[in-house]
DNA sequence: TCTGGGGTCCTAGGACCC
DNA sequence: TCTGGGGTCCTAGGACCC
């Protein structure tokens, strides 16, 4: 059997788990830059704040105090994350870390004589460590497990624990959900399978196999053979290295100088930089991007992307800046009212494998090494911003909008809670 | 006042090889 | 009457996820 463990409303109940005065309360968590709502208690969707809602349509509830505003904390969410996932190893011989705040347990040849009690076990658990609630689902295969945490959260009466076990159970389930709410069924096919009159979980279950695998692909095959309860998804436990990587931020403002931009460009090529070296990889490709204000649309608007290939393949904070800037340099137009700045690394290896082009300076490449090295190690005892290309610069006029944000309870020595 | 930031996988089609 | 039969690699675009 598989679990699917999952906090529920996950950032709101990291803020709850040190503001316990806010359990009962209509809470929301933005997005960076204070953007839009990403997260929300069941208090606040009671009061009809959707999903996605950009916070200029809250004004009116939050100037009458009536739902409580978090910037969004990643230091905070992270921590209670990995925190919940080290309890949930405890748990199961098996776990997948899926998303910041699902994770996959499977039971592997363990015969349980009462799933639902093991879940009330793990789900009492989290909550007793972490102080974060969760929804549990269990079933045969993971995406089943997914169906059922999407009934638990829903059927309060179960206590937030739903396990599909028997064929009844499992059919009845599925008869109850509409076949947009399958994982792995987003909204271009489920527009599909409701023009040929598939509406629930079990029309799709029950469809020709062959009809499946022509209009949804192999994906779509395997999601129909796992509603059998035949398992076509593995457990993932190793992280695989990632393929892309991305650092973009909106702007606080719109900028139309070149140096503010400029400077947002090295930061997110440093970070990006940093990110290959945790991995331990280096990229050939570096993409940078611009946005202007797409929701402006009587402003000029303007979306540049540019890839450049590095001689050889890197991860040298210097060298990514470098080439991101001369990226930067050819895209830049002025007049331009810019909203966001990205860069992209890509054509990632493992850092042992990289391939040199003929004449490769080896001497300098050596030197870059060791520099980084001393530059992640003065990171990783200062703090991220302790020590920076400078390029980045110090103006910070690129930065996020940020007016809520909670302390770092958990992770920053000065904004621990005293008691 | 004023809308986020990341990722993955699959397929089709083009270009190439013998 | 009527034009072979295999392959690989790369990329863009579309679908999906949190």
């Amino acid at each position: 059997m598989y679990a699917l463990v999952d906090g529920n409303c996950f950032y709101v109940s990291c803020e709850r788990a040190f503001q316990p005065c806010l359990e009962t309360r209509p809470v929301v968590v933005l997005s960076n830059n204070d953007g839009c709502v990403v997260s929300r208690s069941e208090e606040a969707k009671a009061l009809g704040i959707e999903m996605g809602a950009p916070i200029h349509q809250l004004k009116e509830l939050v100037s009458k105090g009536k739902v409580h505003i978090f910037s969004s904390n990643y230091a905070l969410y992270g921590d209670l994350s990995r925190r919940m996932m080290s309890v949930l190893r405890r748990q199961a011989p098996m776990v997948e870390v899926y998303s910041i705040d699902e994770a996959f347990l499977h039971f592997e040849g363990i015969s349980c004589p009462d799933w639902q009690a093991l879940g009330q076990e793990i789900r009492m658990e989290v909550l007793r460590q972490v102080g974060i609630p969760t929804g549990v689902g269990i079933a045969p295969t993971k995406t089943l497990a997914k169906v059922a945490n999407h009934l638990a959260k829903k059927q309060k009466a179960w206590g937030s624990v739903c396990v599909l076990e028997t064929p009844e159970q499992i059919e009845s389930a599925l008869r109850s959900l509409p076949v947009g709410k399958i994982w792995g069924i987003g909204r271009q096919h489920e527009k599909l399978l409701l023009k040929h009159h598939l509406r629930t979980a079990l029309d799709f279950t029950e469809a020709p196999a062959a009809w499946v695998r022509q209009h949804l692909s192999i994906v779509g095959a395997r999601l129909q053979l796992e509603l059998q309860g035949q398992a076509c998804l593995k457990m993932e436990t190793i992280i695989a290295p990632k393929k892309n990587i991305c650092t973009s931020r909106s702007f606080g403002q719109m900028l139309s100088d070149f140096k503010p931009v400029s400077e947002a460009v090295a930061n997110h090529a440093h970070r990006c930089a940093c990110k290959l070296r945790e991995q331990g990889s280096a990229a050939a490709l570096i993409t940078v991007f611009l946005n202007t204000n797409r929701f402006r649309p009587e402003l000029p608007q303007y979306n540049p992307s540019l890839t450049l290939s590095l001689l050889n393949a890197g991860n040298s904070s210097l060298d990514l800046v470098a080439r991101a800037q001369t990226a930067l340099r050819a895209i830049w137009r002025q007049g331009y009212a810019y909203k966001k700045a990205g860069v992209i690394v890509s054509g990632i290896v493992p850092e042992q494998e990289i391939q040199l082009s003929f004449g490769a300076d080896t001497g300098r490449l050596e030197k870059q090494r060791a520099l980084m090295q001393t530059l992640d190690a003065l990171r990783a005892r200062y703090g991220h911003d302790a020590i920076a290309v400078a390029t980045q610069g110090s103006s910070k006029a690129w930065h996020l909008r940020q007016e809520r944000r909670s302390q770092r309870y958990s992770t920053c020595w000065s904004e621990m809670m005293e008691v």
